[in-house]
DNA sequence: CACAGCTCCTGGCAGC
DNA sequence: TGCTGCCAGGAGCTGT
């Protein structure tokens, strides 16, 4: 599941790869994938339009165009993948959803097998992302500012899950974070010390900047805008590894369901 | 406000 | 071998 690295490997390779181009034509072959506007504007108007950046927000990725601005956000198993004139094949794929052609002839490609990704074409992105939680990984993400994030007597999991709350974690860095930070994902979130917030934050920045540099977890389904796999799967500690030894401790890592989610955990370790 | 449960969706896999 | 049915999960929504 594409989360924050994931979405910050795509958006850096989609700027070297996006940016200066002018979209050509728009081609959408499932109409559910285009949440706003209604299909037929969508396509019209992102015709003719020229690509000046491409951002990260959470874990949307944001092209933004003249005056108007392209969201993906990936959900599950959506990829944003190039595809090269020469090698036209991808566009066969029956899992393309909708795809872009640029004035250089190549194609820029969402292909999403489970359907829950979405694109949205607005006027300002903040319509979509002015509700995320601050970005883990800014200056402005201090100690402090996730001490405001944790005053809510919620179960310490669901809240960093919350994208209202922080922006970019997902299933998987969440338990990793927490692993590092050696705090129970039971925890109420009102109840850690100044240590333990210290230690959280330190530990969220980590293990997102190591997955950013390892270009991101491929489990399942992710893949980079090239169809390159991530390799911080090999770096996990915690997720998708019950009755693995943990890493710090050696014990069983066990699996349990915190707010429906699957949760890795060191009964050890994170108490 | 907190949180459980449901929805969307389909490939992969366990169980029979 | 082949079928059935459950599972995973981000986020928005409803119900308690």
């Amino acid at each position: 599941m594409p989360e924050l690295p994931e979405v910050e490997s795509i958006a850096r390779r989609l700027t070297e790869r996006l940016v200066g181009r002018c979209i050509a034509s728009v081609e959408v072959r499932w109409a559910g994938a285009v949440d706003r506007p209604a299909v037929d504007a969508f396509v019209n108007k992102l015709s003719g339009q020229r690509v000046r950046a491409v951002q990260r927000r959470g874990k949307f990725v944001i092209i933004e165009l003249d005056g108007r601005a392209l969201l993906v956000h990936l959900r599950m198993a959506g990829r944003l993948l190039m595809c090269p004139a020469t090698q036209p094949e991808l566009l066969q794929d029956p899992y393309v959803r909708a795809l872009f052609r640029l004035d250089d002839g190549s194609v820029l490609v969402f292909r999403d097998v489970r359907k829950f990704g979405r694109l949205y074409l607005v006027q300002d992105p903040a319509e979509l992302v002015g509700q995320l939680g601050p970005e883990p990984l800014t200056d402005a993400f201090t100690p402090e500012a996730l001490s405001a994030c944790l005053r809510r007597k919620r179960q310490l999991k669901p809240l960093l899950l919350d994208q209202h709350v922080l922006a970019g974690l997902g299933n998987i860095y969440t338990d990793e974070a927490l692993w590092a930070a050696q705090l129970h994902p039971l925890r109420s979130a009102d109840s850690l010390s100044a240590d333990e917030v210290a230690r959280l934050h330190e530990a969220i920045r980590a293990v997102l900047r190591h997955a950013i540099d390892d270009g991101g977890t491929t489990l399942r389904d992710y893949r980079g805008c090239d169809g390159e796999p991530g390799e911080h799967q090999y770096a996990l500690a915690v997720y998708g590894r019950r009755a693995q030894p943990c890493p710090r401790c050696g014990a069983a890592v066990e699996r349990i369901v915190v707010g429906q989610r699957g949760t890795h955990l060191c009964p050890i370790c994170q108490k």
